[in-house]
Formats: structure tokens, sequence, C-alpha cells
DNA sequence: GTCATATAGTTCGACTTCGGACAAGATAGT
DNA sequence: ACTATCTTGTCCGAAGTCGAACTATATGAC
């Protein structure tokens, strides 16, 4: 199909692309009304991040990972190792670059954090359809994986 | 089920959530790059919501659509208003309360941001299942309802 | 080896976001 | 009418975001 949208389309996307804004934009308050010291979702994604996949990683990498430009990463570095939860060290294989790690201190913090929002997710998840959720992702992963290469032409 | 959830579920609502932040990320930066005039997203998502719903509503209203705090509808309106898209003016039936009404200008950009965006979404359309995207609507608002719901008990 | 170019990360500055505090106006109880 | 309380919108200040410009290092061409 080498048609253009139609006007119905493109108001599709918009909506598409609302309803995702607005979630974002809830669950982030509703994450940074429960972390403690001031931390934001971005570190705590970081640090999630960094357990659930690995330590050592570049900034660039995590930038990457997170569709972020790098110098919003160095910020959300800073803060992490500002409160002790990383610690950048020079690589080894790469004078112009850094490896991330994570501290015992960030490993606690993302437990306890999730503790912390435990509680709200266990009464979102009693509201909510879980399996739909789960049905959700790999979609929405793959749309995210589209826009992405789109944007990287 | 009065039963909380397994780690697993918190896992997955980890996941549902970073794939949201970071799909908003994306087309908030696809945005970006192409509104004239250092114009945001929520620049042109107030614009188009005063198309499509209706205008001469309170800034309050249209905080409460967005799910932003009134201090950041504040700031976007006032941004729209020295970029002459709006006029706001004071509401004739609540003396604490102002109406924001669309100009000439505010309509016709609204439409330039369109067709600016639309060769972006016209490829995005070709690489995405736009009835898959169709489908995950109604279902994305339904998750929004129900966290703005929760969270405002 | 030298030089041009590419890449990693930081700094800077303009802008957005948003909680807290505030002023002006509305509303309800008496 | 009077006062206490609530509501609307703004201002302020702290923090996050991110493009442009910069430094330092790596890589490739010769």
């Amino acid at each position: 199909m080498d048609q253009d949208l139609s006007p119905d389309d493109y108001a599709k996307f918009f909506a598409f692309f609302n309803e995702v804004a607005i979630i974002a934009q809830l669950s982030r308050s509703i994450f940074e009304a429960r972390l403690p010291d001031g931390a934001t979702v971005a570190h705590f994604s970081v640090l999630n991040n960094l357990i659930r996949v690995k330590d050592g990683r570049t900034p660039l990498e995590l930038a990457r990972a997170f569709q972020v430009p790098k110098t919003t990463m160095t910020n959300t570095l800073a803060g992490l190792e500002k409160r002790g939860l990383i610690a950048m060290r020079p690589n080894s294989k790469d004078g112009r670059s850094k490896q991330v790690w994570l501290t015992d201190k960030g490993y606690e913090f993302r437990g306890m954090a999730i503790g912390l929002l435990s509680r709200d997710m266990d009464r979102l998840g009693k509201k909510l359809d879980l399996e739909k959720i789960k049905a959700i992702i790999p979609e929405l992963a793959e749309i995210r994986r589209v826009i992405d290469e789109d944007r990287n032409i």
C-alpha cells in the first residue's frame, strides 16, 4: 500500500500519542510522589535497567536504551552518582568513555522503591486487567522499535 | 481476587510504563523537530483539543483534560498566547476564571502543523499496523481512566 | 607517523515542568 | 451582611530536558 493516510488515520495517530503521553505523565507523577529523596522516574528506570540487564555499560549505551539524548543521560547519571546509587569509572577499553556500576546502595534503593510502589501497583492490579496489559506490552515494544528505527534513517 | 501481585506482575507493570514513557519521548522528539517557532507538543495538543472538542473553556478544565497540574497549563497557555495562537479573556460567569479562545492564527497553525507532521505519519503508517494501533487506543484510554481515577481518591 | 574525521562525554543556556505560596473572587453557614 | 472556607489562576523557585558547542580520545587514510 503506497497510499497516504486519511485524515481519520492522522487523528488516530494523534489520539494514540495523546493517550501515551497522558499515561506517561500520570505514571511519572505517581512514581515521583513515592520515590524518596527527590528521585525521578529516570533515576529509577536506569537503576532498574542496570539490575535487570547488567551494569558496566557506558552512558551512551544507556542513553540509546532509553531513547534520550546523551546530555539527558549525563544529567540523570550525575543525579544517581550524587545520591551514591551508582559509581562511574573510566572505561579501560576506551579512554573517551566511562562505565556505570551499581553500588550496594543503588541495589538496595531499587528494592526499597519497588516496595514503596507496590501498594499502588497492587491497587491498580485489582482495577486493571493485567492480562490485557501483558498483551499490550509487546505491541508497544514493536511500535517503539519501528518509530525508533524510522527516526534513525 | 484480593491477592497482591507477584514479582513478575510488578515487572510487567514497569515494562508497560517503560514502553509508554519511551514512546512518549520519541513522539515528543519527532513532533518538536517538525513544529515551527519552537512550539512544543503541549502547545499542539492544546490547540488540537480546542479545535476538536471546543474552545471557550477555562485553563483548569484544560489542565484536567490533559492531566497536568494547573501551573503547567498556565505556562503552556502563556506560550500559546505569546505566539498569538489563542486569546484569553475573562470569564463573564466567574470573576476568578478565564476562557481560552482560538484565534485565526491558532486555527491555521494547527493545520500547518498537521501538514508538516504528515510526512512522518505517512511513513510510519506504512511500517506500522494501523489497525492494531486503532485497537490499542481504547485500551490505553481505559488504563488511563483507571489510573486517573485511582489517583484522585 | 600525521592529519582529518568520528565518537564519548560534558558544559552551557534556553525552556518546560510542577509543588508551594499567594491574591482575587465565589460560596455556604450563620 | 459577615466570616470561614473553597476555588481559580498566577508567581516563584528548584529541578529536569535537550540542542549546540566544546574537549578529549580513537580511528582511518595517506
